[in-house]
DNA sequence: ACGTATTTGTTCGTATGTATC
DNA sequence: GGATACATACGAACAAATACG
């Protein structure tokens, strides 16, 4: 005789921890909690959401891990940028030590970059091509001046992600890239690389500005799989054993 | 009287919870523990480390939701698959549009999944290209015995996805059908649907067992958005108001 | 089929160190 | 210096689910 026929909810185990850490989450990408606020103390916000302090701070741990907040001890918790989500030294313990996973990650990047780029082309609005092309010229700067791409070759690749319009992928691919963000690095500081690379995203920024989808999406896919080989190739100087 | 004068250390609030962390991370990286094993219970371990099990939860809790650990309760801990580590991070940044509208996951599956069946065409093992054929077996039963074909249809996909040997678009396309799950049902429930999915999952299955990735990834596109129109229109009847 | 032991899930109370005003 | 607000950390207890004899 059982007592149950499991009724209209053939949930899962929610555990409580988890729930919290999915609100956690929705709170700071719906930009709900923006980066640079200080969310609420752990004290009040256990009590808004009905739960132990214990409970909070696990998935408030968790987040930290993750590089989505900042905890400091007498001060507060912070939201991060979301540049930083993924990005912190922690996780490439397990994702950069690994040949193929890295190769993985590249390539999901690269097939998913490729069609942006031609998305892109198709769907940019002046102003994000306006947007796109100061990238290009942030790049351009940061060569003159000596200093490292990094920040604007991310800029360039957000913004592109940006004007193919779809939400969905453009956070996908922008948490790939933060999971890489330390081999672009290292990448980038391999001579001549910054002086190619800004003339591929020349040539990708000039296909999206002249609407020309395939040729964008050819550029994209030449680059990141150039990418790919000069990654491959740091990840084995100064990879895990070296 | 202070008794220490800050020693040569400058700064670098070394708080526990991420020391533990990196203590677990290099304990799974090391192959110490292996994907699998089920980890030393909490309160064994809180002793090994010399520590409180509430700081201890609170590293393992943030691994769990990174997805290196997966707990159950009453079981014990264990530790995950490699290819599990990104999935979760993943579900992020889908779910980080929040107001995702589902154009937008829709054209990211075509996307990705069209890539997918080119690179299933090209690296499927007899094995998967079999895993494949049985899905399609599958699916053509259910519809003989007139049930739902929706586990069948989820199962064709996966299938092929694994084939393709790249677990990072694997799991997010893997999410992607998830979150569309719902309207999936409604669409096989429209009359001649089934019959017409399965023609379209037998030419695919074909393509890659021919090892054609340029027919793959067409077929595979026009299936998609075939579902995408199908989809679009079903969710105007009976659309999140009803 | 049942009960017990094991293991994780959750909560509360308390103490301590740090930053800011 | 003192007061306040905050995160950090510990320990104990009970609940819930599972495994195993």
């Amino acid at each position: 005789m059982r007592r149950e026929i499991r009724p209209a909810m053939p949930v899962v185990r929610t555990k409580l921890t988890t729930t919290v850490f999915e609100q956690l989450v929705s709170f700071v990408v719906s930009e709900n909690w923006k980066p640079g606020d200080r969310i609420p103390p752990e004290r009040e916000l256990c009590q808004q959401l009905g739960i132990a302090r214990t409970s909070l701070r696990e998935a408030l741990k968790a987040m930290e891990l993750v590089g989505m907040l900042d905890s400091r001890i007498g001060d507060g918790t912070f939201v991060c940028p979301r540049s930083e989500f993924l990005s912190r030294p922690l996780l490439w313990a397990f994702t950069g030590t690994d040949r193929d996973e890295l190769q993985e990650i590249m390539e999901a990047r690269t097939i998913i970059e490729e069609s942006l780029a031609g998305l892109a082309a198709e769907r940019a609005t002046p102003e994000e091509i306006g947007v796109i092309g100061d990238a290009v010229q942030q790049n351009r700067d940061a060569i003159a001046r000596g200093e490292s791409i990094i920040a604007a070759d991310m800029a360039f690749h957000l913004a592109v992600s940006s004007a193919a319009h779809n939400g969905v992928l453009r956070n996908a691919v922008q948490l790939l890239r933060n999971l890489m963000r330390q081999w672009i690095l290292y990448k980038l500081m391999i001579p001549d690389v910054p002086e190619t690379v800004l003339k591929r995203h020349v040539k990708i920024y000039k296909a999206i500005a002249t609407r020309k989808p395939a040729a964008a999406r050819s550029a994209m896919r030449l680059h990141l799989e150039e990418t790919m080989k000069l990654v491959t190739h740091v990840v084995k100087d100064r990879g895990p054993k070296g």
